[in-house]
RNA sequence: GAGAAUAUAGCUCAGUCGGUAGAGCAUCUGCCUUUUAAGCAGAGGGUCGAAGGUUCGAGUCCUUCUAUUCUCACCA
């Protein structure tokens, strides 16, 4: 059927010569019995060697394929023998498939252009079908010998489920009532060389049944270029995360705040409480550390006087890996001069429910089996209100021993290490986060769990904070901003002192951002919303795989 | 980090008590000019995740390893 012996068959159909030498080929195994293919150079190369010594058969380096990729590999070599470019520059498409569905006129014959790849072939003799998939969906091509000629017939005979084609015909509505095009030329566009998993789908009762659907998670994630080519609702899910983020920018950019970027490459991390990754710069010779934050960098710039910012940044966390973790992620962290997070709360309800409804035109939505409604206003309940409401206990107050014996009393256990602030958010993440389904403000929270926020005025040990929960996670984070420079100096002073201590989380005195303050931030409300778990709701993705292309994976 | 499950053809999956590896789709050959999970007839395709072990004999039993998935713990 194909090679070798050193000579190269350029199809299994249609010949049985060699190209260079026109000898018969014989199909060649290794010494375990395994066929091997090779690119169209190793074979050149192998041929001439053969040539030179026939009974010295050297095992190049190879990829050893199955026999569809050999077959295919063939046929180009074929096609290209036989004139056809089988990877042409260009093809002029006039109309997208969803574009000849929406505008059908019976009977007009309308012509069209399209182009796409083959996803489904039925072919009867002298007719053919076959369904092309190009970015906006599918269309049904009909092509007839008689109509597109012999020659254009049987190269289409050669092609495969997964080549990229372009038509040229007019539209029409087949016997079952498909609109279709009525192909009048075809043209090769692309030849694949890999089998793509072929799903097929039929309706059963008005639903649509999938059978054998490529749902092998770990290869959609190491394979997204093929995910997305069968699995059209993944398309769907970036295409939405699209819209989420644009509509964001816009309604931010729209209050007149400018969008900017920060160092990703940071000499001294900062902004959260999280271990970074370490990296190196070779000229400099000095260790960097990918961002966990930008906050720092923003506040920099309300400093030097802007009175909003926003980024939507790729931050870096060296830390576990679940379906709401992934290392790198993204965040959009927001600043605006001369505001609080009161003012900041108001915010984040208008900029959620205005993003649901522009990419769902719905204010609810499914997540994790729970129907969510994102209509304003959110429920605004205080950390040690929501602690009594769902575990019973009044915490007010409570000296660092009595909240030790109330932790222990809700069967917590706790690191004797950990103090106050610390004991409060293990009790709010074990008792109460999970159960607020429901989009709730989260407020005031100890200051002593957030070193770089404003202290609130009446309240001492609670700073002007909230977090946004939905779904029982954290969606986002946000404080009026501390800019007393000689309580920052404190606070972070302090942190470093923990990290002494061994706390790897804990923050780094960072002089410059210091220095910044000490010239002046005016009043400011702060805010990080964390954009992967927003996508998730907006989108009833129940992993953080899902919503982003390329989830971090060991290698292969 | 802990536990559980999974890994067999390009895809989706069977594989009984340990005895020469199976199906559907995809591929190839032949027929078929409005089909749509097209159809009919035939054919090819496998290092059974990797490495050891037990056994006359291992896809199957044992050990180790690798990857993934799902829980749990930690971080957003």
């Amino acid at each position: 059927m194909f090679f070798l012996n050193g000579h190269i068959a350029p199809s299994g159909k249609k010949s049985a010569l060699c190209l260079p030498c026109g000898r018969k080929p014989v199909k060649r195994q290794d010494s375990a019995g395994v066929a091997h293919i090779y690119s169209q150079t190793e074979l050149i190369t192998m041929h001439k060697e053969n040539e030179q010594n026939k009974n010295n058969l050297e095992q190049p380096t190879q990829l050893s394929l199955n026999d569809q990729m050999l077959r295919r590999l063939e046929e180009r070599q074929h096609l290209m023998d036989a004139g056809i470019n089988p990877y042409p520059t260009q093809f002029e498409v006039t109309n997208s498939s969803m574009e000849i569905i929406k505008d059908f006129e019976e009977e007009a014959k309308t012509p069209v252009s399209v182009a796409g790849r083959i996803m489904t072939i039925r072919k009867m003799g002298k007719a053919s079908f076959f369904h092309l998939q190009d970015s906006s969906g599918r269309i049904q091509i009909y092509m007839k010998k008689d109509e597109v000629g012999e020659a254009t017939y049987n190269i289409f005979k050669l092609l495969d489920i997964g080549d990229i084609v372009g038509v040229k015909g007019f539209s029409f509505r087949t016997k079952t009532g498909e609109i279709s095009v009525h192909a009048e030329s075809l043209e090769l566009l692309t030849k694949s060389l890999r089998p793509i998993p072929v799903a097929k789908e039929k309706e059963v009762d008005g639903e649509k049944v999938i059978f054998d659907a490529f749902s092998d998670k770990e290869m959609r994630y190491r394979q997204r270029y093929v995910d997305l080519i069968v699995n059209p609702e993944v398309k769907q899910t970036f295409i939405k995360r699209s819209a989420i983020v644009s509509s964001m920018r816009n309604f931010f950019t729209g209050q007149g705040w400018l969008e900017v970027e920060t160092p990703i490459l940071q000499p001294i991390y900062g902004g959260a409480a999280a271990r970074p990754f370490t990296t190196h710069h070779n000229a400099l010779d000095m260790q960097l550390y990918l961002r966990i934050a930008n906050e720092l960098y923003l506040k920099r710039l309300i400093v030097g006087g802007f009175d909003g910012v926003f980024e939507f940044a790729k931050d870096f966390r060296n830390e576990g890996i679940d379906r709401f973790h992934n290392p790198e992620f993204t965040q959009v962290e927001l600043y605006v001069a001369y505001k609080d997070y009161n003012w900041m709360m108001k915010m984040v309800e208008e900029l959620i429910c205005r993003t649901a409804l522009a990419v769902n035109q719905s204010d609810s939505t499914m997540f994790l089996g729970n129907e969510i409604s994102l209509k304003t206003p959110f429920r605004r309940l205080s950390i040690i209100d929501a602690i009594a409401e769902y575990t019973g206990k009044n915490i007010a107050g409570q000296s660092e021993e009595e909240l030790r014996y109330t932790a222990r009393e809700l069967g917590l256990e706790l690191d004797p290490k950990i103090s106050s602030g610390k004991i409060i958010d293990e009790i709010f993440g074990e008792f109460v986060e999970p159960k607020l389904i429901q989009p709730t403000f989260i407020t005031d929270y100890p200051t002593e769990m957030s070193p770089l926020a404003k202290e609130h005025p009446s309240q001492p040990g609670i700073v002007e904070r909230f977090e946004l929960i939905v779904g029982g996670k954290e969606v986002c984070n946000s404080f009026s901003e501390l800019n007393d420079p000689v309580i920052q100096r404190e606070r972070l002073e302090s942190q470093a002192k923990l990290r002494q201590r061994g706390d790897e989380e804990a923050m780094i005195v960072d002089e410059d951002f210091l220095r910044a303050i000490e010239y002046g931030m005016p009043p400011c409300a702060g805010l990080g919303i964390g954009i992967d778990r927003l996508v998730m709701i907006l989108t009833g993705q129940d992993s953080i795989r899902d919503v982003i292309f390329f989830p971090h994976l060991k290698p292969e």
